[in-house]
DNA sequence: TCCAGATATGGAAACGGTTGCATAAGGAAC
DNA sequence: GTTCCTTATGCAACCGTTTCCATATCTGGA
C-alpha cells in the first residue's frame, strides 16, 4: 500500500514534514499542511498504527479480561467499556477468561505480556500478585472492576453493604423469616462476591437479633438457578419463608417465576429483593439494589486513561466505591 | 525492554539466527536453538508482535463488528468467536456498532482501514458495497454471520424457513387462530430479520389456506417487549388467539410471563413457540427452533482462517446455511 | 575427487512510521 | 546591527522484527 513516503513525495516535502502535518505535532505551515493532507487523501493513505507503535511505544489499544460475556453485569460493562474506549480513540481487545481456566496462563504469557496494549482492564477477575507484577514490570497500567486487587486501582461496589442494605429493607418491613439465595461454589466468581453478599446478609440478621443459621441456600447464579432453588424452597408451604433476598436480580427472576408457578402471591405471601438493577426488574416489579455497571466501566476507563497520560504519577492504588441505590417496587411489602 | 538483539548477543549468535530459532522457521541446529531459547527465558524476552507485523504484514488479530453485546444471540456468538480465535492464536478486537450509528463511518475509516487486522468478522451487520470494497481493497478477508452480504462468505440460518417451520408446527397441531409477535421497525436489525420471519409466517399461513391479515403485532425484540405485547394481546379474552409464534425466545418468555399473570394456561389455552434455543427455554418449557449461534461462530472462524491461509483462493462468496432444529417442549399442544 | 544439495549461520536491507538534531528564515527587542 | 526566539523544514537515526542473499561446512552420490 501507500506509505507516508509516497505522500511526502507527492506533496514535495520530506517524510518528517509529512508526518508532522498528518499527526499535528510540531511546526508545520498551514500551506504545507494542506498540501500534505491533499496528497494523503488523493492516494488514499492510511497510517499504519503498528509502525507508529514501534517507535512511540504506544498502541492506542487496551486489553480487557473478563470471565463472562453473556451474564448481565459483564455484558453491560463490556458495552460501556467499548463505547468509552472507542470515543477516546482506543481499540479494545477482548480476552474471555473463565475464572480458573487453563488458558489463563497462556493468555498472560502469550498475549498480554507482549507489548500490544497500552493498558489492561480486568473485569471481575482477581489477578494474582505474579500477574499484576508482570503487567507492572512492562509498565502497563492496570485498572480493575469488581473487587480489590492489591496494588491496583479498582472500581467496585461494596458487596457486603449492598447485601446488608437489601436484608435490612426486608427486616424494616417486619420480616423475620428471611432466606438468602446466592451463588454456589461451583459457580466460580472471583473476589468472593458470593461470600461477601452472604456476610452482609448474616450481619444484618444478627444485628436484628435473628439467627441466620440454615437461612442460606446456594444455586447457580442464573435465572434457571433461581428457578430451581425457588421450586425446592417454596415447595413445602410449612417451611416457606416470608421473604427472600436473592444475590442477583437474575436469581430473583427465577425465584419469582417459581413462586408464581406454585401459586404464591408476591408480595403478600412472599417478598423478594435482588441486587443489580437488571432491565427486566421493572417487568417483574422487583425491588432491587441497583449497581450501574456502565458507570463503573466509565470510571475504569477514565482512571486508566489518566494513568496513561501521566505515567509519572502511577494510578493511585486502592478501591473506588461505586454507588448503589435501593429501588423499591412491588415485590416487597410487610408480611401478612 | 529486552529485544531480540539482546537475546542474540547473550546466546552468541546473530539476530537472524535468534529470530529463526525462536520462530521455528528456517534452519537452526538443535544446539543453537537451545542456547537461544535459554537466553530468551533468562532475560524474560517477549517478542513484539508490532515489529513482526510490520515486516510480515500479518497481525494475528481479527476485528469483529457486532451491533449488540447483551442480546443472547450476539453474546453467544461473541463468546464462541473469542474461544475459537484465541485457540488459533488470534487476538479479537471488538467494535460494538449499533445498526445505524454515527460512529460506523468513523470505525471504518479510522479503525478498520488501518492495517491492524488480518481479517474481519461481521456479526449481524449488513455491510455496504463501499465497506466491503474497502476491506477487499486492503486485501483483508471478511466473513459474515447473520445474513447475506454480496461478495462475502456468510453463515446464516434461513430465517424465512425457520419461521415457516415454527408456524407449521402450530398449524399441524390444529391451530388456526395464530398470531406472530416480532421485532418492530424501531429495533433496527440488519438483514431484514424481522421481515423474513414475518414472511415465513405469512407463507405458512397462506399455504394452509389461512389469512394472515392483522395477525402480526410488533414489539421490542426483548423479554419486556414480549411482555408488553402479551399484556396487550391477551388482555381481551374474546380476541385472544389459541397460539402465538414469537420471533425470538426472549419475546416468547415475555409472552409467557404475561399470559401467566393473566391466568391463561399454557398450553391448554395458549400455545407459544419461539426461535433461538435460549438457555431459559427449558425452564419456561418453551417449544422452539434452535439455531446454535456458537456453531455459526465456529464456522465463521474456520472460513476466515482458511481464507487467511490461502490468500490465493479467495473465500468462496456465498451463503452457508446454518442448521436449525425444532425442539418440542410443553408450551405447545393442540387447541382445546 | 568433484559436485550438488542440504544444513547452518551472519550481514544487511527492509517494514512504515516518529523524532532529535541541524539549518535557515523572519521578527522582535536591545 | 546584533542577539535571541519562534517558526518551518530536511536529514538521518531509530523502533524490533523478518527475510533475502551470501558464505561456509558437511553430506552422499557419481
Amino acid at each position: 500500500m501507500s506509505a507516508i513516503a509516497d505522500v511526502a513525495r507527492l506533496a514535495g516535502v520530506a517524510k518528517a514534514t509529512a508526518s508532522r502535518a498528518l499527526s499535528g505535532r510540531g511546526y508545520v505551515s498551514e500551506e504545507t499542511r494542506r498540501k500534505v493532507v491533499d496528497a494523503a487523501t488523493l492516494i488514499g493513505y492510511v497510517a499504519s498504527p503498528n509502525a507508529a507503535s514501534l517507535v512511540t511505544g504506544r498502541t492506542k489499544s487496551i486489553g480487557v479480561i473478563i470471565p463472562f460475556i453473556s451474564r448481565w453485569f459483564f455484558s453491560e460493562v463490556l458495552e460501556s467499556l467499548e463505547r468509552s474506549l472507542l470515543a477516546e480513540g482506543y481499540d479494545m481487545t477482548l480476552y474471555n477468561l473463565p475464572a480458573h481456566s487453563a488458558e489463563r496462563e497462556r493468555v498472560f504469557d502469550f498475549f498480554l505480556a507482549r507489548k500490544r496494549f497500552d493498558g489492561v482492564i480486568s473485569v471481575g477477575v482477581e489477578l494474582s500478585d505474579a500477574e499484576v507484577g508482570l503487567l507492572h514490570r512492562l509498565g502497563r497500567p492496570l485498572v480493575g472492576i469488581g473487587g480489590e486487587i492489591p496494588g491496583v486501582h479498582t472500581i467496585a461496589i461494596d458487596d457486603t453493604a449492598a447485601a446488608r442494605l437489601a436484608t435490612e429493607h426486608l427486616l424494616s418491613l417486619g420480616h423475620t423469616d428471611i432466606r438468602h439465595i446466592g451463588g454456589d461454589q461451583v459457580d466460580q466468581m472471583d473476589f468472593a462476591v458470593h461470600t461477601k453478599r452472604l456476610t452482609g446478609f448474616n450481619m444484618a440478621m444478627s444485628a436484628a437479633g435473628l439467627s441466620a443459621d440454615g437461612c442460606f441456600a446456594p444455586c447457580a447464579f442464573t435465572v434457571p438457578g433461581g428457578y430451581g432453588a425457588g421450586l425446592a424452597l417454596f415447595g413445602d408451604p410449612h417451611r416457606r419463608p416470608t421473604a427472600v433476598f436473592a444475590a442477583s436480580d437474575e436469581i430473583a427472576f427465577g425465584l419469582i417465576v417459581a413462586a408464581r408457578e406454585l401459586g404464591i402471591l408476591i408480595p403478600s405471601e412472599l417478598s423478594v429483593i435482588g441486587i443489580d438493577g437488571h432491565p427486566y426488574a421493572e417487568m417483574f416489579r422487583l425491588t432491587t439494589i441497583e449497581q450501574h455497571p456502565r458507570n463503573q466501566a466509565r470510571m475504569a476507563v477514565e482512571s486508566l486513561l489518566r494513568a496513561l497520560e501521566q505515567p509519572s504519577a502511577p494510578v493511585t492504588p486502592g478501591l473506588t466505591r461505586a454507588p448503589t441505590n435501593l429501588v423499591m417496587r412491588s415485590s416487597t411489602s410487610a408480611p401478612r
